[in-house]
DNA sequence: CAACATAGGTCAATGCAGTTGACCCACAGT
DNA sequence: ACTGTGGGTCAACTGCATTGACCTATGTTG
């Protein structure tokens, strides 16, 4: 019966990562709405204030996207005033991403919004559970190679 | 400093959500792609497995969709002979829906590549902690009021 | 019984975000 | 000069959702 007992927890953990990653996206989903732009344009800035001075082949690779499917939210976001695009001095192909003040700052306000969430959900959780938590995470992110 | 650092990790555990769920979700949309069949598909499926003779109101509510984005899903998984529905006994409105043996069967095919995601990424870690991990979710799922 | 409410189906127009394919330019390395 | 690579762009298409409007069948209630 200990196998039942797992088979149910595991269902009960597609469950849960199934409706906290719902819950998580559609706060600030809701605020890009308002904006007029989709997640991907959050997604951008995440990762550019993550990493400044990305270009344009490394943030696809990141995001896992095509060239043609990022190249509207870049545009809109250069065209916004919120992402600075300047050429490589070494190598002029390359464009270097970063956000303007402007970016950062609404980039900062989308975070948070998910960052309050995440912190509302680790409240009163111990630190090592928190720890394994991240660890956990990671895992499912990078399983084996089967 | 302390803050900085708690807003660094929140920043990881954004990051370590969005990587993990776009994982965790890529293996069966690969499955379902194959059979020319969606995310949705899936989801009307584990549903209905959890919580047999769902009505298609009782869907709508989990999955928070409107029923036109459900109705073709559902034409589709009954054409197939993998979702069968009856007529409630004593509201005939009500249309009853659960899974045909086939339907039964692809759903645990879907679902347990996602569980032997998770159990892989569970491994070693204490009961406790994962236990922690469950009420982690379950509290982002269902935030406070605000 | 008539009147209204509810569960659900369906048509239509639309939007958004992604895809593949093809082709372009600018620049780098040899 | 030649080839490779980073990147931009046009076009056609797809998947999946939306809103709005309207239909039927059935239940509930005055």
């Amino acid at each position: 019966m200990v196998d039942q007992d797992r088979l149910i927890a595991l269902r009960q953990a597609v469950e849960d990562l199934y409706f906290a990653y719902r819950t998580f996206t559609d706060l600030p989903d809701q605020l890009l709405g308002e904006l007029g732009l989709g997640r991907t344009h959050h997604r951008i800035l995440y990762f550019v204030q993550r990493d400044p001075g990305l270009s344009v082949g490394e943030l696809l690779a990141v995001l896992n996207v095509s060239k043609q499917a990022i190249h509207r939210p870049i545009k809109d976001l250069e065209e916004r005033g919120l992402l600075s695009i300047t050429a490589d001095a070494d190598d002029r192909r390359l464009r270097r991403l970063s956000a303007t003040p402007e970016g950062a700052d609404l980039e900062a306000r989308l975070t948070s919004v998910q960052m309050r969430l995440l912190d509302h959900a680790f409240e009163g959780i111990d630190t090592s559970a928190v720890e394994d938590w991240h660890r956990i995470m990671q895992r499912l992110a990078q399983p084996p190679a089967q």
